[in-house]
DNA sequence: ACCTGCACTTGACCGAGATCAACTGACGAT
DNA sequence: ATCGTCAGTTGATCTCGGTCAAGTGCAGGT
């Protein structure tokens, strides 16, 4: 199946060790649409022939991000979407008083800027924590596009309603839940996110600091330590700095749901 | 100034005494978008002449709801948009666990349904908390007359962007918020929002059930309860059942922001 | 006028998670 | 190799808000 090959070969591009080998992202950024991995996911899904050539053009690959790369900041003019392709990127906003606040940590096949689609300016930031690769649709051109290609707007509401679902129910569940459940919810998620572009679904790389991910889920950095450590007690997860192996994802996601941690106080 | 003329006009519409004469609703209904007093901040902004009149077309104009009337609830197909026009609607969602989650409270002047743009089905229901009118605009015929509406379509985007950046932010701050924080921040946010539509923002009336409000704030109704106690004791607010008046905005900035409330416990 | 019911308030207690603080271990620079 | 730094872990204590329970008061029905 071709289009298994493809997500194999995604899979590797978006490896961190894959941007070490520049020939390999010289050949990405020449890639068009059409070949892309993420066809199906990303905005040019359900168009093809003419539309599509026209929806590429206004498409720019951009060159690899490095670590600490900051793709676009609050504030900036004339936003884009983008859609990552490798690596990992985190996206912020600072809160009226002053601290910031991670709005979300963004995977191959995932869209981030559409905070900006009101074609002024970005409300969020986007920087990238590892070595990543994306490509960019500045958003003026694409609605010129779009208005002249129904399946090319109806697939941008799509996704930006899918957006928008997501990142309404994600903070809301947050907000609720236990600590142990917000973790847990995360961690589900991110496996799910990760199985959904083919990648490896159990063994998992947070790139994100212990910092950044406590901040996310709206804990302190000591709270998620012991949360690591409690799992990895339990037998659920196996922990070694970044590196995060799922042995019982039935456990995880019992805690996600907030059940029983098998932990009784009472 | 005509436009403060209408400003007040829709000030007396939302009032719940006004709906109990109908002649007063059944003139509403006749009501075109270019007569409208929230037309700057619908979705006819910056259009008019034969625009205007095609969007209008696609207009409809619901009869008036009553306390507990549904709009529309999840997985409803053929999603609409409403501009809420008089009275106040809540939006909720069940979450996978089972528990309904509010997720907002809506004013006139205020669209909801963008949840269910992808044209699918809603995502959320919709429900009058008290006498209310609002508009429909069925979102196939709102993409279709967009199409050919570059000035309608850039207002979708950026009313879409406007309450996607609102609905980000929101949950996000309750989520690592005091409990008064999230209080004084909810009430600061109706008062402003009853202000931006010319309505009285010291003389508050909240028509959600304090269980309502607990559950969209994440808290319990106690604690809601506790709250208001204090805030009246601290003279911040008078509070008479759902009638809450604002005697001190600066205090409630300040709790708002997370500071100080002048109760030391160390 | 008197129940009855429901929304809300108030009080007592307790536990999850924040705070403060000390410790450990990986990594880079000298 | 040794030090310094910074990310992360672990422990002790405190506190805010949830839970459980009792009390209050408005509203609708007979």
């Amino acid at each position: 199946m071709i289009e298994q090959e493809l997500r194999n070969a995604i899979a590797q591009r978006a490896h961190p060790m894959s941007v070490i080998h520049p020939g390999l992202d010289l050949e990405t950024l020449r890639q068009s649409c059409a070949d892309c991995a993420l066809h199906d996911m990303c905005l040019p899904a359900a168009i093809d022939g003419e539309d599509l050539a026209r929806l590429d053009r206004v498409v720019k690959r951009r060159r690899p991000l490095e670590r600490g790369d900051v793709l676009f900041r609050e504030g900036t003019e004339l936003p884009s979407l983008f859609v990552v392709r490798s690596g990992t990127l985190k996206t912020s906003t600072t809160l009226p008083e002053g601290d910031v606040q991670i709005l979300g940590f963004h995977l191959p096949g995932e869209i981030i800027g559409l905070d900006g689609l009101s074609g002024e300016r970005h409300m969020a930031s986007a920087e990238a924590l590892e070595s990543a690769t994306v490509c960019e649709v500045p958003f003026v051109r694409l609605s010129e596009v779009a208005a002249s290609v129904p399946g090319l707007q109806l697939q941008l509401y799509r996704v930006m309603s899918r957006e928008f679902v997501r990142e309404q129910l994600h903070p809301v569940m947050m907000g609720r839940k236990q600590a142990m459940a917000r973790l847990a919810l995360f961690l589900h998620g991110f496996a799910e996110r990760r199985r959904s572009t083919g990648l490896d679904d159990t063994d998992l790389t947070l790139s994100m600091s212990r910092q950044e991910l406590a901040n996310y889920l709206g804990l302190v950095i000591e709270t998620v330590s012991r949360l690591f450590s409690r799992l990895q007690a339990q037998g659920v997860l196996s922990v070694d700095r970044k590196r995060v192996r799922i042995l019982d994802p039935a456990a995880l996601d019992a805690l996600a749901k907030g059940e029983d941690d098998g932990v009784h106080l009472h």
